[in-house]
DNA sequence: AAGATACATATTGTATACAGAAAGAATACT
DNA sequence: AGTATTCTTTCTGTATACAATATGTATCTT
């Protein structure tokens, strides 16, 4: 295995981990041990960082390491706020330029995302929903809006494995929306329904926003807090 | 001068001269060049090749070299698609989200701005437009977005120097209107008047279009072209 | 002469050694 | 005892040396 090979795969293996909070938010990462565990010198460790730091991935601290990007209050208001207009610009775009090839693969991202539905773990639930995600991105091919798109592609695997709960019967209902949504949103994109695949982004990123607000506010408070919750979200 | 300094005087460098188009398009760095140039060892110079990468300022290219990013049909096309979206919602949450200290930059750098309309070269014009607009992403202060709108900037920056033609009267008006438009733009933000910000954005940017398109296609031939313009744009 | 192949050169990628800065531990002082 | 200061240790940043890859040139073959 070349080093070039170790290389990739170790920004691979922390890009997976930092997806499915293997890496939580704000930890440091040990740029020696990385370099024993991939058998790399400091120099190419250092590249991978950098690369990730500009992918958001991490955050490079003068003289003080690198951590893992984090994930505060006001970044999650954030994302709330940007996803929506994102996302649809996203699908929209998606529906106009995505060509067969493109749509081949994402029907098979959707396959495997159905697979994890039923036998894989949350970790792998959440990696490839964001797989099908990207290609939707790539579709887009808007070298303007794609950074953005990566960007909230990340946490928005994060605030996923933050806010799943296993136990209750409706996150699982919401998985399965999930899935049906992205079922729609290859006809959509099959269509080349551009207004179609806009709304249906919308409605996906509801979903998100419900199953956030299901984890801080569980069953039984809507009544009480329905007043105060709407102006802090979208 | 300390390495550090000079770094951080070489990264600046390249971002001005990309910006400027000193350095064009498509053209490569050399790394030791920039090496004998900044007095600085391979290694950190590599470090910066690859920010300005993340930034969206060039492009790496395995086993062959860093150059400036390109500026391709494809791309415009995406830029004048993508702009007014990122643009009204920055400008928006500039109005929501700015603080008092942000406005006196932004009014400093409106005044930098205007002094570079009376004396300075058209490459001063440039980076103190982008100025202007660098400091209400940071009023804005939105996470997601902020890459997208930086990247838009470098381009917009580089599609002005590009489109800019000094001897034509309706292009010195469109510097004028423009800066009248940056006045606008403080105007709405200091009172917090969201949706005349997202307003003032799609101006702010109908004119750049207006630019280029004069570029393009040089005066009186309007009415022969007026219908196919429409479709492709926006 | 045109094309292909092998060689030389230049450039990129990686490893290691050295220098400088930050964090922590131990000591001195109040 | 508590605080400040110095020293040690550890980690980050930079320089240089080495390896691998790509590019250009010359030679050989047909």
């Amino acid at each position: 295995m070349s080093a070039k090979d170790r290389k990739a795969a170790m920004s691979a293996e922390i890009r997976n981990a930092i997806l499915t909070l293997a890496l939580e938010p704000g930890s440091d990462l040990d740029e020696q041990a990385y370099c024993e565990a991939f058998d790399l010198s400091r120099t190419p460790v250092r590249e991978v960082f950098r690369e990730l730091d500009g992918q958001g991935y991490v955050e490079l601290r003068e003289n003080r390491g690198t951590r893992v990007s984090d994930l505060s209050p006001a970044k999650l208001r954030d994302f709330f706020l940007s996803a929506p207009m994102i996302y649809a610009a996203i699908l929209r775009l998606a529906a106009r330029n995505a060509d067969p090839s493109q749509i081949v693969e994402l029907e098979r991202s959707q396959a495997a995302f159905k697979e994890s539905l039923r036998i894989g773990s949350v970790a792998d639930r959440a990696l490839a929903n964001i797989r099908f995600h990207e290609i939707t991105g790539e579709m887009a091919g808007n070298a303007y809006l794609l950074p953005s798109f990566q960007r909230l592609l990340i946490d928005h695997a994060r605030i996923g494995m933050t806010f799943y709960q296993p136990q209750s019967a409706e996150m699982t209902g919401n998985l399965e929306a999930a899935s049906r949504q992205h079922d729609a949103i290859i006809e959509a994109i099959r269509n080349r329904d551009e207004a179609r695949a806009a709304d249906l982004a919308d409605q996906h990123w509801a979903l998100s926003r419900d199953q956030f607000e299901m984890f801080v506010m569980p069953g039984g408070l809507d009544g009480r807090l329905g007043e105060i919750r709407q102006p802090t979200m979208a």
